[in-house]
DNA sequence: GATGAATGAGTGTTCATTCAT
DNA sequence: TATGAATGAACACTCATTCAT
């Protein structure tokens, strides 16, 4: 959808509270009440985007939760989320740390669900070390692939550090 | 100043775009004209509240540039962004990702040449696996200590296991 | 348009600096907003203005210019300057000396070229007395119709006589 | 005074409505409130500022006055007009045209009675042909002083050229 | 004389939203 | 599906003015 599209990178640019229906709209090429008659509120935009983003993780969660064994399960997981964050750099920040997007996640029920079926799979168990590691990651992805100390690392690269670094963050074996 | 303290609060709670000057203004107890008295823009107010969140970085950063083992120098500067990050739990997170701040840190040219002496402290070398992990460091620790997950983990130990987690991240020795 | 009409009876009235939006909606009967609708800024609807009141000379304009006849063009041409400041008596001389507009005139390009081509047509030749005649006219009009001296004269009469010292200033024969 | 200097080429410069205290405090150097000290209102400014400037008349209305012969009491105020007018271009259309001077010369007790003495000498006779050049010449001679076509004729070219319209137009013998 | 802090009302402008067409 | 016109509330910011110091 070229509306969430076109949101999505505004947001990444401006934050929620900093784009508006009209940037939006026009961004798309089409008028405020276009984009209206597609989303009833500013708000609809926000939680459709988000699910958007978040679903791409739904192959990897559920493949995750089939695993048998923990340690492999956060792996597959986290693997996708690295190269989710990488594929859409830009994003990746914002839609963890802009306000309005985190009382959403907080508030929305469905994004409750979701997130504790991926806190589930990332925690392994609920031990004061691995919460804070996990805690740690969440932000430590999304923030490091649009980092300007990274800025000139190319994907590959990124990737491939960001796995080592996550593995021993995890004290999994590299 | 208070209408810096409120401010932060509110910027923490809905993102710079989200807090209007009618917000800090009725938080302070004034009027927004009250307000405009002391900061001529809206603009001046956020650059003079990261200087302050920024600032208190200030001994830290001198004590670590004094070292003369990069190894000492970092843990001298994470000790602190920890502990501060712990302090202020609430804006920690805001600060470091708000589209409006980041922006500024990297607009505003006495932002970035604090930055630069920052990351040459934080880095090391300039190595990518270096510059990697230092940019996923910057992110985690703020996001972190906002992190549902770790809600409920109090303070010292939360301390503890970001120190042990970074160091880690960082491959420093235990 | 009845915001221009309404428009240039309060700048009349208050000059530029000293009519708002708000005035101007309430003359009209509509919200600030709606009148934004129409005019993205309030300069525009003071060029859309302008603009419209300087195209009523524009048939005498063009007739002036077909003219072989110096002389003849110039008195096609101030007949209509005179019969239009006498129908608008209380818009006339705001439009010629608010600064707003006079800044307006000299920066908008549209209006430097039209007021070129009037230029033109009043100037005959570019001699100094000329220059400075055309000058002394380009404001006695506008200012003559609303002057407290001629308020009780009545519009035939002053029509009548502004003829003949507009005449009798450019040395034409009467 | 310089706050009245400041003042008069603001107000030349934006109108009365487009000057703000702010502005004159800032064109002298000193605090808003500074200002206040010396002048109550706003309104006292543009008070004193048209008092001052129509001051400058006092000479030669008190001259003409005391003249025999209209004639001559007319041609020795409108002497002094015009090269008020030159000495101070870029003030004169302003005072003469800005809607709030303009009321206020209409409602301000003093300004009425001057004005009354000024229309006396000038007018010689109350016909309708006289006071309709009377009107023009009011405005004429203000607006030529700044118009754009004049801009590069000098001060003394313009002030001949002034005389010798002037007298065409109230058919004074040249 | 001059200042700094404050205020209430206003500025131009944009917001998310609605609705008839 | 899409638009244009409209709205009420909010926005950042400035206004003229006051007053204690």
């Amino acid at each position: 959808m070229r509306i969430l599209d076109a949101a999505l990178m505004l947001i990444a640019d401006h934050g929620v509270g900093g784009t508006s229906l009209q940037m939006i709209a026009d961004a798309v090429g089409v008028t405020k009440a276009a984009v209206y008659h597609q989303f009833k509120t500013k708000e609809e935009i926000v939680i459709a985007l988000t699910e958007r983003e978040l679903g791409r993780l739904d192959d990897a969660l559920e493949a995750a939760e089939a695993e048998k064994s923990r340690t492999k399960a956060r792996e597959v997981l986290l693997t996708r989320v690295i190269d989710m964050a990488i594929e859409r750099r830009r994003a990746a920040a914002t839609l963890q740390s802009d306000p309005v997007i985190v009382r959403l996640l907080a508030e929305h029920e469905p994004f409750q669900a979701y997130l504790t079926r991926l806190y589930g799979v990332l925690l392994g168990d609920a031990s004061d070390e691995n919460r804070v590691s996990a805690a740690m990651l969440s932000g430590a992805i999304g923030t490091a692939v649009v980092h300007p100390l990274v800025a000139d690392v190319d994907d590959d690269e990124l990737r491939t550090q960001l796995l080592i670094l996550t593995r021993r963050l995890l004290a999994l074996p590299e």
